[in-house]
DNA sequence: TAATCGGGGGTACTGAGTGCCACACCGAGG
DNA sequence: CCTCGGTGTGGCACTCAGTACCCCCGATTA
């Protein structure tokens, strides 16, 4: 299921047939690799789509968004995740872990993390919106740290500390990657560059245990009336994802 | 002449006439704090101010960019620093030194760092501006980083985690004391915090000289023809702050 | 069939940001 | 004296992102 949800997420493709928002995205990477991210308006990415202007922003809150369909509910998978990490765990193996949640999904479609990588790299307008998505995961990871140091008298700076760390060994790696075109293996590399963390501020030797059983077969989705409909569906897609 | 330099920079106030820049920067936070960053419009700034509409983008690139004005300038700063930096001190004091230039910004005017934090606090886009301005701060140490660690296997990765967490510390110290209204003394708060990163990553006991002699008496501005008129200003801060 | 509800389309509006031109000022030179 | 080039500023018009509002259509229910 995780496959398909990856493969409709980006392509479109499959089975069914693809959602508005699936159209959209796909519409919007087109137009923005032939002709740039500035020089495409929204007009042009939902007259290709076959869709009303107004339908763009009832699923993308921003032009910028729609760079960036994934992280929505990515975000809400770690946070899930931490919430139900072992309190007795290594907490910095446990952000880690999470860390490696935001690399799966890159790694899930390289073509697709390269070509936005290129793009972003190139347009300062998705360089600065790609900061906002990584500083979410920052303070995610940061509020799980805190949480975990509160004993502590420095918890709360070893945990913005730590998870700075975290955020910089990931991207490291996962830019490396991004820049050679999605070449070798992206989870060792990642395992490298994170082992620095942990070697420097981990427990030491902590078991490796941190067994998540989510099992459940129904979701449940839950929203104010009104609630604008790209944040529907990133609530949708993030417990979908678990 | 730095005391001058600040106090024009914010205020406006002092002997000589108070420049156009300074007049929209005043207008804008007399207006943003009374009725709300989103609630005001260029037209108002400028109305306030008493110039024409055009000459905002003449000096700022964008309407955060009205909240941030001396970041720029501080940017430029910290990289002469580094340029200048000893190539045999310890390259995570001399990052941790850079830090703290742009902490003695902030602590230079509390009273208009305290307002902006609570107006940023609050403003998704001044946020998101904000975490530009700081990337670029963490780039900058990164990249003196990777210079001074460039003989290492693992150099560069140590010196994005080290920038990260340099930066993490600094902000943990800063934000801290901007919350608390501006009471206390941040250096020391920094000064903590910073040293659990030089605990971790500095060399251990390396000589703490790292003198920096900057004696210059002219300063010179090149810039090509057609040049927007903030890039220029901005140019001109960061010489004169040297 | 009428009523209701929710998703989608269309229209008009606000406001940020840009390009272009006109005007005022100022020093240099005929 | 007038002219010329350069520079800083104001004004006007334009594009486009984002929003508010209303209408249409299809599906469900009485």
């Amino acid at each position: 299921m995780s496959e398909v949800h990856e493969q409709e997420r980006t392509a479109g493709g499959g089975a069914g047939r693809p959602t508005m928002r699936d159209a959209l995205v796909e519409a919007a990477f087109e137009l923005f690799s032939e002709r740039g991210f500035e020089q495409t308006t929204i007009d042009d990415i939902v007259s290709l789509a076959g869709v009303g202007r107004r339908s763009f922003f009832r699923y993308f809150p921003s032009k910028e968004a729609v760079v960036f369909p994934d992280h929505d509910g990515c975000l809400a998978d770690m946070t899930a995740f931490l919430a139900a990490a072992d309190p007795a765990g290594d907490p910095v193996e446990q952000v880690c872990d999470a860390a490696r949640l935001v690399l799966r999904m890159y790694a899930g479609n390289p073509a697709f993390s390269v070509g936005r990588y290129r793009l972003t790299k190139q347009v300062p307008t998705l360089r600065i919106h790609e900061l906002s998505v990584v500083w979410r995961y920052e303070r995610t990871l940061a509020g799980h740290l805190r949480t975990r140091y509160a004993a502590r008298s420095d918890g709360a700076l070893r945990a913005d500390v730590i998870a700075a760390a975290v955020v910089a060994a990931h991207n490291f790696a996962l830019r490396s990657w991004l820049r050679s075109g999605g070449e070798g293996d992206v989870g060792t590399a990642v395992d490298e560059a994170l082992q620095l963390v942990v070697d420097t501020w981990g427990d030491g030797a902590a078991g490796t245990s941190g067994g998540s059983s989510q099992d459940d077969e129904v979701v449940v989705m839950v929203a104010r009336r009104g609630t604008p409909m790209w944040r529907v569906v990133q609530g949708v897609e993030a417990a979908l994802e678990g």
